[in-house]
DNA sequence: AAACCTAAGTTGCATTATCAACAGTTGTCA
DNA sequence: TGACAACTGTTGATAATGCAACTTAGGTTT
């Protein structure tokens, strides 16, 4: 069978993901919280302060993008960031407790979508698609 | 186990996308082409010519984004854009002979990065990905 | 230690995307 | 038919994105 684009790897990736984002888009933004924002706090909520870099590289968003992200939820009171003592150049970025707070009141939407989106398949169905996934990303980065 | 953001289905899919996106976006620029131009010219090869609805169905691409963008290839001579008689609002959107070329010419890059992304896993695999991809997709969408 | 190179973030600028308002067509139904 | 509603697409204003240049801090080499 000739290569199909609408049966494709990265149309489906793509339409699911864009779908997804869009559907948990619409319930964050009564938070004034966008889906990169949310990416962010998830993983500092997570895994605890992160340097920019590493945020970046955890959350897929551009370094950029990311520093007025950042930014912004600073204004917002949400997230600390302060340069450390030990390298002037490397920025501490953790949340606040309001941060905290706010994150905690978020996941639960966020696991209400995986719910919607994984319904009537299988546990093992799904871990095997998360295997496959970071095989598929691996694969990428060779 | 409580949920992990870094582990959840939303993230992989996310970093899969963005990754893939990213790999191939570098390689269609040298054709100064983005990937929503691809994914445009994609679709029109495969299913012929569309509306301007249907084409932004099929691409996941925002109708105002994608009205702009298919002005632009229209610039560049690779689709067609006329008003169908029948019914003076809708639009027909189709490649011209530039496109199709262009696009036959991208196609194999599309299908290598497939290729390196599904590498070492069997094409069962693979299919069941997509099945499951599929069934996510109409789960969002109920 | 001076000069130079690399690393981590930030910011300016140009491009792109998004939302909302709009324009033009068609459909409906009273 | 006439008025109104719905559909299809475009455009204007604004915000988000990304690349590249820049800034500041550290590291290296001689």
């Amino acid at each position: 069978m000739s290569h199909q684009f609408v049966n494709s790897l990265p149309f489906h990736l793509n339409r699911v993901g864009v779908k997804l984002a869009d559907l948990f888009g619409e319930r964050l933004a009564e938070h004034a919280i966008t889906v990169p924002m949310y990416r962010a706090l998830a993983v500092l909520h997570q895994e605890g302060p992160k340097t920019l870099t590493e945020l970046s590289q955890l959350t897929n968003v551009e370094l950029s993008t990311l520093s007025r992200l950042v930014g912004g939820l600073v204004k917002r009171g949400l997230i600390l960031r302060t340069r450390i003592e030990e390298n002037g150049r490397i920025v501490r970025i953790e949340l606040t407790k309001e941060g905290e707070a706010l994150t905690a009141q978020l996941m639960p939407i966020a696991i209400e979508y995986e719910q919607i989106a994984t319904q009537g398949i299988a546990e093992h169905e799904i871990a095997e698609v998360k295997r496959l996934l970071i095989l598929i990303y691996q694969n990428l980065n060779a």
